[in-house]
RNA sequence: GCCCGGAUGGUGGAAUUGGUAGACACGCUGGACUUAAAAUCCAGUGGCUUCACGGCCGUGCGGGUUCAAGUCCCGCUCCGGGUACCA
């Protein structure tokens, strides 16, 4: 029988899913290990080639870790809430849910056809309520908790308030906005309503008045990793700041954790490191300044106090409460007009033109408090609200900002480090030495700054501070598709609906659209209020809250009681292997690292991280195929032809060119205007050009994994998009180099088969060679698994059944052995060869081949030799040889005397197993 | 601007710890089989040079360390990614 994959790939598939080859269960006879795809959103384009390149090499990895002996958990679900399906639904009128159901039909059909070893029993889908009534119980245990810092972890509010009857707030060190200190009578003399009111500023899921991002075009807030530019990740739309009352997740309280886990993760250093900014950790002090002629400190952050001497003006962001409290009558014109025109410039603007300089006086002195030196204080936009105290004072010398400013308003400049030239530019570097600075003066930075922090605390002007740049994550979104929030409203406060009334279901609406008051889509629904008529929170969470736990529920996806048991989570823990693209970095990564730190704080999970380890796999791109029309006809001329002409270059669509040459015919078909196209040929053929580019629709450059099954099969789509390259670097998809890969099965199969295509094979002992050859290839084939160069063990089977096919080995004991390391790369091709071998049970039930390094023992050795360097010739010399001997052997052989040229060589470099090297 | 990657034949890439640069493929050239084509198989394929044996050059550029550098160090160029007033 020849190979036909079309034949093989169907049955085995069937096969998997009727034995439910897949499914697994906790198993504590068994080591677990957990591998994860970051699960895909269902978009209407369905899958490209480039989508797969990560689900093949964990695919590839959990088959390896089950031949090995691990239970290995590898599910995969979608990530159905999302704004396409409701831009659509918007469009047209249908409910997102059905879009999202086609589209995950068609999803599940395409991963269907490529064999990958998913439980599909675990299938998980964000909106399904079953599964979003634990996103919204999360939510609800996130609003009873607090974030401790003496503890470092969440606890409960319910304990809080026992405090604060007891002692008030004064003793509690929380991460909070609450400011201001109350006593225990205070506190039980307020009413519940006021109570409730501080309390929202200590839960971890908190209703705040906040800044946020709002996208009027898309009508809704968006977080700050869903802004790029300026402008929507989604979409691309112009982004502004807002003030509006949301509800937020305490992130930021984890800062610290978030950033020191991570040295234990394996994850890859650029991603640590994209964290890590993101994180943003600086390490400072605040210090207060007394204003003149007011009672009123400002409280400012800097990383520099040692050039505190060299502070010549004060900036306040125009969000901060102070502008108002400051701001003299003589100057309040300027500073209102001043405050309107920036809150006019929306985000994009302000971005755009990071280099215009505006500001205005607020006609307020601060005083330096070592110096005594009075200071203007100005409003400007280059202070954000949201960072530090929303206040910085300002040293022009060594800050390229405050100089920029300084000198547009003519404000003086004082150098206090020593180096670089001022007149010029600002000195930023943390190098030199303090100058004009007082009793900082001749200290080098690193030291100033260490007397300078010890002065401000002996004099009581402020204390050392670590600051984090993470923000809090704005929760709310006001869209329809996304889960609703399981809060109702009691006299305009919050409360949390009980766990056995979730999941709070997604009502139906008329209309995907705000309502005419312009209160999110929700607000069109009826009846939705509480049983006792109370109203329930219109807005819905967004895309990161399905995704932030999803990994946990895998483990226990039916489970009524619990979003994971306890004995379940116990087993399976945490995901050894993610694997995922990069652009996750900031968000869910960031995100599902605080949800699960959480949980894990509250005693419902046991691992304190999520992903052991990460892999980032490359893009994919795409690879543009161009006609070359001349100029003002309907002629096309081959690529190498087109410098004697005049032509516009245009995209021609990839699946109609085969290496590069591109068949006319089908040209002619693929668009009315080039039915009547005429061609300048050269040697018979048109020759494309070609380019590198981002795989989509309007490059026609799209190459859909289900054409590519089609024509060479699973099995060679799983080795080609292997062979492609290292899978974390990005690369352009070329279908150019598949046939390689599909003769490389065909050579397979040969060995199994003989001329006349009937099956057989040899029950012979094999010799030693082809034991080396298998045995070469297993040590190969494992250490690559190991460290994910897949592209590398592709090589290594085409060089394994290259030997075997040179030595005519078709004996049973080799190629049985070669079938099960091929299976993870190639399940489908490998089930049959192993069933025709005679076996009864699936191949993934097989145990890896155990290498057998006394194969691989030699005992000679070709040594290069060079001569200065440059290697000249081989010498096969036997290993059991001293230095001394080959020395002896090399200087008397022939060539080598050809070299030496009858001169004394003035050194001989001897490595065993390795090189020689003669200096002459 | 700052931070992190990367640059190797016509193409994708290999070289895991400083030790034979270009494995494995694609493409191309020639040959076998065939009436022919497809498929398959064999040989060649970094550049320059030589009838040939061989020689010289060669891993983005310029220097350095070393018996030996794609790999280590210093200085650049270009490309990709992250970030952007974070005090």
């Amino acid at each position: 029988m020849e190979y036909n994959f079309k034949e093989i790939e169907k049955k085995w598939q069937k096969f998997w899913v009727d034995n439910k080859t897949y499914k697994v269960d906790v198993d504590t006879s068994k080591p677990k290990f957990y591998v994860l795809d970051m699960f895909p959103y269902p978009s209407g384009a369905g899958l490209h080639v480039g989508h797969p390149l990560g689900y093949i090499a964990s695919d590839i990895y959990s088959r390896y870790k089950r031949l090995k002996g691990f239970n290995v958990l590898h599910p995969m679900g979608y990530d159905a809430y999302g704004l396409p399906a409701e831009q659509y639904a918007i469009q047209t009128g249908q409910h997102p849910a059905i879009t999202t159901e086609v589209n995950i039909n068609r999803y599940r059909e395409q991963l269907n056809k490529i064999g990958f070893s998913y439980d599909w029993d675990r299938e998980i889908r964000t909106s399904d309520p079953e599964y979003y009534k634990w996103t919204q119980w999360a939510f609800v245990e996130m609003f009873n908790h607090y974030f401790n810092n003496k503890t470092q972890k969440a606890e409960a509010i319910s304990d809080l308030v026992l405090e604060f009857k007891a002692n008030g707030n004064a003793n509690v060190d929380a991460s909070t906005s609450q400011e201001d200190i109350f006593t225990a009578e205070e506190w039980n003399a307020l009413s519940e309503k006021d109570q409730e009111t501080i309390l929202l500023n200590y839960r971890l899921a908190y209703l705040a008045d906040s800044l946020v991002n709002w996208c009027p075009k898309l009508g809704t807030v968006l977080a700050n990793d869903e802004v790029k530019d300026g402008l929507s990740a989604r979409g691309g739309y112009p982004v502004e700041q807002k003030k509006m009352r949301q509800w937020s997740l305490r992130v930021s309280a984890y800062a610290k954790r978030l950033l020191e886990d991570m040295e234990k993760l394996e994850w890859t250093d650029s991603l640590k490191e994209i964290q890590r900014n993101w994180i943003g950790r600086s390490v400072g002090a605040e210090v207060n300044f007394n204003v003149k002629d007011s009672d009123t400190k400002m409280e400012v952050f800097t990383t520099r106090p040692d050039t505190i001497f060299g502070v010549t003006f004060m900036v306040l962001a125009p969000e901060s409460d102070l502008v108002k409290e400051l701001t003299t009558p003589d100057c309040q014109a300027d500073i209102d007009a001043y405050i309107e025109a920036t809150k006019k410039r929306t985000e994009r603007e302000r971005l755009a033109d990071v280099k215009t300089i505006s500001g205005a006086f607020t006609g307020a002195y601060a005083i330096n408090p070592f110096t005594g030196d009075e200071i203007p204080v100005w409003v400007s936009d280059y202070v954000l609200a949201g960072y530090g105290t929303g206040a910085i004072m300002a040293v022009p010398a060594h800050d390229s900002r405050d100089y920029a400013f300084a000198k547009h308003f003519d404000l003086p400049i004082i150098q206090v480090v020593s180096g670089g030239d001022i007149s010029e530019e600002s000195y930023d570097a943390k190098t030199g030495k303090a100058m004009n600075s007082d009793f900082l003066n001749g200290l080098d930075v690193k030291d100033a700054i260490v007397k300078a922090n010890e002065e401000v605390e002996a004099r009581g002007l402020g204390k050392k501070k670590i600051n984090y740049r993470l923000r809090d994550a704005i929760f709310s979104r006001q869209r329809y598709w996304g889960e609703p929030f399981p809060v109702y409203f009691k006299d305009g406060m919050p409360k949390m609906m009980d766990l056995d009334k979730l999941p709070l279901e997604l009502p139906e609406v008329d209309k995907y659209l705000p309502t005419e008051t312009g209160e999110p889509p929700l607000g069109r629904a009826t009846n939705w209020t509480t049983e006792d008529g109370y109203p329930i929170e219109l807005n819905t969470m967004p895309g990161f809250a399905g995704s932030s736990a999803y990994y946990l529920r895998y483990m226990d996806p039916r489970n009524n009681d619990a979003l994971v048991s306890e004995e379940v989570n116990a087993y399976w823990q945490d995901v050894d292997l993610y694997i995922g693209g990069t652009e996750h970095a900031t968000g869910h990564l960031i995100y599902s690292r605080f949800w699960n730190k959480f949980l894990f704080d509250i005693g419902e999970v046991c691992k304190n991280e999520p992903f052991k380890k990460l892999i980032n796999q490359g893009m994919i791109q795409g690879r543009s195929n161009f006609v070359y029309r001349i100029k003002n006809s309907n002629k096309y001329v081959s690529y190498g032809l087109k410098k004697d002409y005049d032509t516009t270059e245009l995209h021609v669509d990839v699946n109609i060119v085969k290496n590069d040459v591109l068949d006319t015919e089908a040209f002619k078909n693929w668009m009315p205007e080039y039915a009547d196209a005429e061609f300048v040929l050269e040697d018979g053929k048109y020759i494309c050009g070609w380019a590198v580019e981002k795989m989509s629709k309007s490059m026609f450059n799209v190459v859909n994994p289900d054409v590519i099954v089609e024509e060479f099969g699973a099995d060679t789509l799983r080795l080609y998009e292997m062979f492609l390259g290292p899978l974390e670097a990005s690369k352009p998809w070329d279908t150019n180099g598949i046939d390689g890969v599909h003769k490389f099965l065909k050579k397979l199969w040969r060995l199994f088969h003989n001329d006349q295509n009937e099956f057989v094979i040899s029950n012979d002992e094999p010799t030693k060679a082809e034991y080396k050859i298998l045995h070469k290839t297993i040590k190969k084939i494992q250490e690559d698994i190991e460290r994910f160069s897949f592209n590398t063990s592709v090589s290594a089977f085409m060089i394994c059944v290259n030997e075997l096919n040179s030595s005519k080995c078709n004996k049973k004991a080799i190629l049985e052995e070669l079938l099960i390391l091929l299976v993870p790369f190639a399940p489908h091709i490998t089930e049959e060869l192993w069933k025709l071998c005679g076996n009864n049970t699936s191949i993934t039930d097989a145990n890896f081949p155990v290498l057998n390094e006394s194969y691989l023992v030699e005992d000679v050795y070709s040594y290069p030799v060079s001569f200065n360097g440059k290697m000249r010739f081989i010498l096969e010399l036997p290993l059991s040889l001293s230095k001394d001997e080959i020395e002896k052997i090399v200087m008397t052989s022939e060539q080598a005397q050809k070299w030496i040229d009858g001169k004394t060589p003035k050194k001989v470099i001897i490595v065993p197993k390795k090189i020689i090297n003669i200096v002459v």
